[in-house]
Parts: structure tokens; C-alpha cells; sequence
DNA sequence: TCCAGCTAGTAAAACGTTACACTAGAGCCG
DNA sequence: CGGCTCTAGTGTAACGTTTTACTAGCTGGA
């Protein structure tokens, strides 16, 4: 392994030499910074980061915790965050809590030990570690805000309104309501946002809140046996919409001809199945990058409090909801 | 940040005592042991990994190097690895190298500066980054072999050899294939598992190769037009097979009524899709577990050569095939 | 009684950086 | 020429660990 030691003994001048050089400090002349740049390069010299790190404090790294890598959504985000990292010289280490509370806490302290700069997190649930929150360093939550915290997330009313909106274009007066969690705002303002778009015209025959991660309750599937009439379901993502989807054609429910279905996300199964899922574009690369950005600057030491980030969405307008004629 | 030095100072002892004590050596009396653990604990102490890595060379660091997230074969990975390195205390640092050779050397070398003890990579394509090679710790592939290196993976031949049987079984004789990318064993091995079975009984109407990705290129497009009487399509892996049954439908195809598909790696969407695919399982779990296994062997400084692992796979018999009456 | 051998513990030197406090020399002005 | 201010550079002390070499004190056997 070659130090700057190697590179001062090679060119003939001091560490401390070296190291301004290597810093883009002044009080270094432009023929001895010239040499050293190559003496560095010629002996392939890499920067210890474990000494960086111990003397300046800062690893170069960052933490991303996700609640499950399992869901598409996810992997499309930790591709964003960590092309963005990567292009910035920073390196991701990757939590996946898996759906568990303690894993996620686990995780967090295990980034904490390794000190990494900042972590970028897409938090479980509403329960937080305590003892965790007190160490944690910089930190921006990602997709699901929560109060206290900066976040950068999509407009998930807006969302909700463009579905309300569209599902009135297309005749849809009575609909069902697969949300997802409610006790998570990205939750409840897609639903809330759909719900309070157009109370008049719009009646919600009946509602159940499901997990994200698609497994749909028995509650769930007997709402989508009985339909009650309604003619279009919305769900709270997509991964739920597919799963509807899937249990209505084993019900014998062709979809859309009897029943639409919107979902939400956009990953990229909405574009394969059959049919093709008409859904809500998230922008999930700004969304990464962003936070990237975000976490930067928090660590840069600007305060960025609770600052939000919100990006529009935009209706993917696909084949799984048909115009419905009033009767 | 609390230190050795305060537990030290804190207890009445020497810095060496606390380090043998946290380090379970020996030459430390019990009653003080007992004491330092206690006053650590109190004082919540966090080695620092910085330091530790400074001293020791080792980081607890593990880099998982994927080719692309988007493929959801890879997050099941990258579940399964981090989930096994956590569990050991070791924290993964994510590569997406994004189907880009330069983004996967660029990742490469992000990796090695930040010293991570191991490196657990599954190769983009045949070529190197020759630079890099040497450089490179303890290293394992996964899912994709590549002579000179340790490496774990399932059994592909024998995924290739199930799907002939079944394919027997059902009584189709000609069959198209979409095999992945040749330059990788893995691709190639599916594809000659399944070739090399029943050379006499089997015929290939057609071959084509594409990436696995899922993105059909035009000369598969055109295969799929044309079929030339292949009663089934065997795909490399299930996003190919995916994309292939959604190219059929939209030239008005009845998969399995006209022709059957198989897939390969039983990825989450197989079961979502209509017709649910058939398809080859890997154990995903094991791969990844195994893999953490071998490099942290090989970190130790066992000599694991380029030793292989290599596991069973199993046919999942579901909608996409349909049995093929002779004429 | 003496010494070998053990136990429990300590002092201090690394590891590779960065950053602070210096200094030698040059240039400039009055 | 004295004294001031720059520039270019140096020496060295940290950072928090681990580890090596060392020591004081005790035990027990001959």
C-alpha cells in the first residue's frame, strides 16, 4: 500500500507537502504540485479512507434504509440514490430492514458504528427507536415523510387527484378503496387526496387499508368478492393494484371490462401485466438524487430543518380502466 | 463520541486494559473485566471503525457489485446478502453498476478505496477491468462463474435438463429458444442443459440470443412472429420469457393455447403475470448466505482457490405451458 | 531462601491522515 | 539596510485503536 509517505520520500519534499497538494491547499508552488500529482498517479496512490476518516471525522459514506427491496419501487430508488452517491464519490451501504421493526433498528445502529455520514431513510413504520434517534446524525427520509425530519418525497395528493379527477372523465362514480396503511402520510394523503378531490361526485362504496407489500388481507379479498358495486378499485400502490388484479381474475372478474383498477408508482411490472396497469408516475430518480442532495447539505452543516421536497406526478394513463356509462 | 480513553479513566485502568477486555483476550482479572464491560455499557461506548480499520486493515466492510436492480432477480440477492452480512456484523456497500462496464469499474474502484474487506460481484460480461484485477481482495462471484474465481450459483444444466424433461413430458418437439447472452456460462449452461438432454428427441426450430434484461431485440421479435411450428419457448430467464409472452399477446398469441413459455429464476412477477409462468427456482437464499460464507473464509486467509458452490434448482410447474398432442 | 513462572496489568509505538504552528528565504518599501 | 509581508514549505501533534514488549507482584517448588 503506497502513503503519502512513499509520494514525499519520492518526490522529495514533506508529507505535509503531500498533503496540501493532494488537498487543493495554496502554499504549495506550481512545479512541486506538479510533481507530486504524478509521482502520486505513477504509484497508484489511493487515499486511506480509514485514516481520512479517523483524523476529518467524515467517511465518505452514507446509510439507506429501506423497508424492502422486495418491492420494486425500492430498488429503483436505491439505484437513484446510489448512482447519485457514486457520482458525488460517495459510497451507499445498503440496509434492508425486511419488513421488521428490530431489523430496522438493528441496521440503523450497525450504520451508526460505522459512522456513515448521513443516512438516507424510507422509515417502517411510526414507531422510532428512541435510543437511535438521539445518535443519529444527518437525515433525510425519503418517500415517507414524517414530521421533524426533511424529506423528499412526491405529491401524493396530487396524485390522488389526478386518479379523482381522471376516474370522473371516465364515468367512475362508485369506486372501492385498496389504500395502503394508514397510519403512513404517504398513505393517507394518496387516499385522501383521491377521497377529497370530489366528495359530490364521487362515493366510496366501500375501503380497506392493505400493506404496501401486496399480500392482500381476507378482509380485502372478500371486499373485491362483493364489489358492492363498485366500478373502479384504487389502490394504494401498485404492487397492491396487481395483487387485486390478480385475485379478481381468479374470481372470474375480468378486468377492466367488469371492474378498472388504478394503481400507483409506476415500477415497471404496471407496463407488463395483463392488462397493463393505469398508474401514477412518481419521478423516482429526481426523488433519489434529491435526497442525496439534501443530505449533503445537512451535512455540509447548513441546517435544512424539516425542509420538504415535493415532486408533481403525472397519470400513466395504461389499460386497466375502461369508460364506465351510467346507467 | 465516548473512547477507551474514558472508559479507561472512568474505571482506573490502562487504555490496553480496556482494549483486552473489549477484545476478549486474555490477562485481564475478572473483577475488572466485569467492570469495564459494565462502565462501556454505561457510557454507551461505540469502537470506532475508522480507527479499528486504521489498525487492524479490516473495515467490517463488505462491497455486493449487481449489474442491474432493475432485474428483480438481483434485489432477492442483495436481500439475501446483505441480511447473512448483517447477522455476521458486517455492513454491505451496493454497487448498481446499471449494465454499464465503466459504471461497474468506476463502482469497483470506489469499493477498493473505501478498503472493503471482500467484494461479492456478479459480472457484468466477459471482459475485466484488468487494472482493478490486481488490486482486488478476497472476491466471490455469484450467479455468474468465471474461471479463476471462487464462486457460488445454482446448477444450470441441470435447471436446463428439468425444463427438457418437462418439455418431454408434455410432449412438445419443437421448441424456439431466447437464450441470454452467451458470453455468460450462466446463460450458456441453461442453454446447453437444456439442448444436450434429448438430442435426438427435442428439436430447436430456432435460437436467438438477448439480453436479460428483457429487452427483445428485433430478430427476437421477428422469431416470435414467425415461429416456424416451435410449440414452446424456452427463455433464458423470466424477464426474457415475460416479455416474450407480452410480445404474443399483442401479435395475438394465446400463450399456452398456441404456444408455451418457460422462464428461468423464479422471480416474484412469474406468479403475477398472466399466464403465471413456469419456470426454474434458485434458491436465492442460499446463494447469497453461501456467498458471505465463502468470502469471509476467504478473508481469513483460507485459500478457497476458485472453489465452487453450486445448488440444486427446481422446476415450478404452473400456467404457461400446456401439453402438446403430436399430430 | 531463591528463583522460575505465572498473572494482571501498563507504557508506548504504531497505523495514514490532516492541520496547526512554525520558519527560511525572497521581495519590497521607505 | 532594517523591517515588513508574502510565499513555499516543514515539523509534529493529534485522531482512537490494537499490539508488542515490558514490569510488578505473587506463588510454589527445590
Amino acid at each position: 500500500m503506497v502513503t503519502v509517505k512513499d509520494i514525499a520520500a519520492a518526490v522529495g519534499v514533506s508529507i505535509a507537502t503531500v498533503s496540501n497538494v493532494l488537498n487543493e491547499r495554496p502554499n504549495v508552488g506550481a512545479a512541486t504540485r506538479r510533481k507530486v500529482l504524478e509521482v502520486a498517479r505513477r504509484l497508484g496512490y489511493r487515499p486511506n479512507r480509514a485514516a481520512q476518516a479517523m483524523r476529518t471525522g467524515r467517511t465518505r459514506t452514507l446509510g439507506l434504509v429501506l423497508p424492502d427491496l422486495t418491492n420494486p419501487f425500492f430498488p429503483e430508488l436505491a439505484q437513484a440514490v446510489e448512482n447519485k452517491a457514486r457520482s458525488l464519490g460517495l459510497v451507499v451501504c445498503l440496509i434492508d430492514s425486511q419488513g421488521s421493526v428490530h431489523s430496522e433498528s438493528d441496521g440503523f445502529s450497525l450504520l451508526l458504528q460505522h459512522a456513515v455520514d448521513g443516512i438516507i431513510w424510507c422509515p417502517l413504520g411510526p414507531r422510532l427507536p428512541v435510543s437511535l434517534k438521539k445518535l443519529a446524525g444527518p437525515t433525510v427520509l425519503i418517500d415517507r415523510p414524517r414530521p421533524g425530519y426533511a424529506a423528499v418525497h412526491s405529491d401524493y395528493e396530487m396524485g390522488g387527484r389526478l386518479l379523482a379527477e381522471y376516474a370522473l372523465r371516465m364515468g367512475h362514480r362508485r369506486v372501492g378503496l385498496l389504500s395502503g396503511p394508514q397510519q403512513l402520510e404517504s398513505a393517507r394523503q394518496r387516499r385522501d387526496g383521491f377521497a377529497k378531490a370530489f366528495p359530490g361526485d364521487i362515493q366510496i362504496a366501500w375501503e380497506v387499508s392493505v400493506p404496501f407489500d401486496g399480500n392482500l388481507t381476507a378482509e380485502a379479498v372478500e371486499a373485491l368478492e362483493r364489489r358492492r358495486k363498485a366500478t373502479l378499485i384504487v389502490a394504494g400502490n401498485d404492487l397492491i393494484a396487481i395483487s387485486a388484479m390478480r385475485c379478481l381474475s381468479s374470481l372470474g372478474v375480468a378486468v377492466p371490462d367488469e371492474i378498472s383498477v388504478t394503481g400507483f408508482d409506476n415500477i415497471r411490472w404496471t407496463d407488463l401485466v395483463t392488462p397493463r396497469l393505469t398508474t401514477i408516475a412518481q419521478p423516482v430518480g429526481a426523488i433519489g438524487a434529491r435526497a442525496v442532495e439534501l443530505l449533503l447539505e445537512q451535512i455540509a452543516g447548513k441546517n435544512v430543518g424539516s425542509a420538504r421536497t415535493v415532486f408533481d406526478v403525472e397519470l400513466i394513463e395504461r389499460d386497466s380502466v375502461k369508460p364506465h356509462r351510467a346507467k
